[in-house]
RNA sequence: GGACAGGUGGCUGAGCGGUCAAAAGCAGCAGACUGUAAAUCUGCCGGCCCAUGUGGCCUACGGAGGUUCGAACCCUCCCCUGUCCA
C-alpha cells in the first residue's frame, strides 16, 4: 500500500502521469506490495476544515507553533499571486513565522486545476516530511482536499481545443444535445450528471472522448497504470494518516462575521495597503505580466451565452467572490452599496456550500465556534495532541 | 384641497371573474459534486392533516362592506404610497 518518501513520490507521480505516455510503457515493474524495508512511516497530516470566515487560517498557524508545523494551503484562490486581500489570505504579520506554502504559486492569468494542486501538494508533502515537519492543512476548496487525500481517478487532463469544440455545440444546439452525447458514450455517467449541469456533462464528454473509454470505467478500476491497488481509481494518500479538525460556528454569527469581513474588503485600507479595489485594478488594468487583455470584450459575450467560461484574456480568480463584483464596480457597472451587498450574499451562500461538501468528509471531529478563539485553539491543540501520539 | 398611478406571499414583480396557494426572479433552507470548484448544478419554499394522491382542511392578494353560483381580479367607502396641479 505505502511506498518510501522517494517510492512513493515516484509512484504517485507514475500515477498521475497523463494521457501522453503509452498505458503498459512502463519501464518499471509494477511492485503492486514493496518490501517493508521500504515503506515509509505513515505520519500525522492535521487537516482543517470549515466554511469561510471560521478562522481556519488562524487556528493553523496556532497549531503549527505549538507542534512544530508548516501551514499547506488548499484553497483554490489563495494559490494565485496578487489575490491577498479578497481570498483572505494571512498577511505576513499575522503567520508569526510560520512557513505557508502553495500561497502565490500560479500568476493571475493562468489555469490551475484540482490535479495540478495534488502535484504540488504531494510534493510539497514529501519536502516536509524529509524535514521532519508536521503538515497542516488549510484552506476551503473541498475538491482540492479531495484530490489530495483520495486522489482523482486517472483521466485525460482538459483539453482547450476539445472543449472550444464541445463549447461549440453547446453554442449551436444545447446543454441538453451535449448530455445526449455523452449518454451514448456512457450511460452510466450520463445518468450521474444533470443534464442542466453542462459544465460537468462537458468535462465527462472530454473524458470519455479523450481517454477512449467511458469514465465510469475509469473510476471503477482498482489498480492504477502503474499496477498497484487503487479503489474508484483512486490512489490516496499513502504514507500519511489525517487527522482532521472542523471548525463548526454559529451560523447566525458566522453570517454576521461574513458580512462585517465584506464590508471591510471594500473599505479602502486604512493604513496605506492594498486593498481588495487595487488588487482588482492592477489585475485589470495593469502592473504585471497579465496586463493586456485584446479579447476581452469578444469574450465577454461568450460568457454571456455560454455561461462563466475560461478562455485566453480571463483571468480565473477575477471570477472568485468578490473579485467578480469588485470588478464591475471598478467598471462602473455597480455602486459601492451593490457591490458589497452582492458579495456578501454570495459569500454566505458559498460558505453553505462549504459546510455541505464538508459535513460528509469522512472522519471529521467537529469542534463549535470559531478557530482564532483561543479558548478553541486549547481545546483543538489538546485534541490533536493527543491524536499525533497515536 | 384637486388629478392621476398604485397597494399581491421575506423582497422585486406578473396576474385583472372560475383551470390561483397565486407566473417569474431574488433571498432562505436542504442536497449533489473525481482536473473551471470562491465554479457548476438539483430539490423544497403559507400553515396543518391523511402523509398514498391530478388528496383534504385552514389562512392569504391594504381594510370594511357589496355584486356574483364563484372575486386577487367588478362596485362603494375608508386607510396608506408615489407623481403631478394647487
Amino acid at each position: 500500500m505505502s511506498h518510501t518518501s522517494q517510492a512513493g513520490k515516484v509512484g504517485l507521480d507514475a500515477a498521475l502521469a497523463l494521457p501522453e505516455e503509452g498505458p503498459a510503457s512502463e519501464g518499471r515493474s509494477p511492485e503492486a506490495s514493496l518490501p517493508p524495508a521500504t515503506v515509509p512511516m505513515v505520519v500525522p497530516l492535521v487537516v482543517i476544515v470549515g466554511p469561510t470566515a471560521a478562522g481556519k487560517s488562524a487556528l493553523a498557524v496556532a497549531l503549527a507553533r505549538r507542534f512544530g508545523g508548516e501551514v499547506v494551503n488548499y484553497d483554490s484562490v489563495q494559490v494565485y499571486r496578487g489575490f491577498d486581500v479578497g481570498s483572505g489570505k494571512l498577511r505576513p504579520a499575522e503567520r508569526h513565522g510560520v512557513p505557508h506554502h502553495l500561497l502565490d504559486i500560479v500568476e493571475g492569468g493562468q489555469v490551475f486545476t484540482a490535479g495540478d494542486y495534488r502535484r504540488e501538494a504531494t510534493s510539497v508533502l514529501a519536502r516536509l516530511r524529509e524535514r521532519g515537519r508536521l503538515p497542516i492543512l488549510v484552506g476551503g476548496t473541498g475538491l482540492y482536499l479531495r484530490a489530495l487525500l483520495q486522489g482523482l481517478f486517472e483521466g485525460p487532463q482538459r483539453s482547450e481545443t476539445l472543449r472550444a469544440r464541445l463549447r461549440g455545440i453547446v453554442y449551436r444546439r444545447d446543454g441538453a444535445f451535449l448530455h445526449r452525447i455523452l449518454r451514448r458514450l456512457d450511460p452510466t455517467t450520463a445518468a450521474r450528471i444533470h443534464p442542466n449541469d453542462t459544465q460537468k456533462v462537458l468535462r465527462a464528454v472530454e473524458v470519455c472522448w479523450l481517454a477512449k473509454q467511458p469514465m465510469s470505467g475509469l473510476l471503477a478500476r482498482d489498480r492504477d497504470d502503474a499496477g498497484h491497488p487503487c479503489v474508484g481509481g483512486l490512489v490516496g494518500l499513502p504514507g500519511y494518516r489525517a487527522i482532521k479538525v472542523g471548525l463548526d460556528p454559529d451560523r447566525a454569527a458566522l453570517y454576521q462575521r461574513i458580512n462585517a469581513r465584506v464590508e471591510s474588503m471594500f473599505r479602502e485600507a486604512p493604513d496605506g495597503q492594498r486593498g481588495l479595489l487595487d488588487e482588482v485594478r492592477s489585475a485589470l488594468f495593469g502592473e504585471g505580466p497579465e496586463a493586456s487583455d485584446p479579447g476581452n470584450e469578444t469574450l465577454g459575450r461568450e460568457v454571456r451565452r455560454a455561461g462563466p467560461r475560461m478562455g485566453t484574456g480571463v483571468r480565473k480568480p477575477l471570477e472568485a467572490l468578490g473579485y467578480r463584483q469588485a470588478c464591475a464596480l471598478v467598471r462602473g457597472e455597480i455602486t459601492m452599496e451593490v457591490a458589497v451587498r452582492d458579495t456578501q450574499t454570495a459569500t454566505r451562500q458559498y460558505a453553505k456550500r462549504q459546510m455541505t461538501w464538508f459535513r460528509r468528509e469522512d472522519g471529521v471531529t467537529w469542534f463549535p465556534g470559531f478557530g482564532d478563539d483561543s479558548e478553541v485553539q486549547r481545546r483543538i491543540a489538546e485534541w490533536v495532541g493527543n491524536r499525533i501520539k497515536n
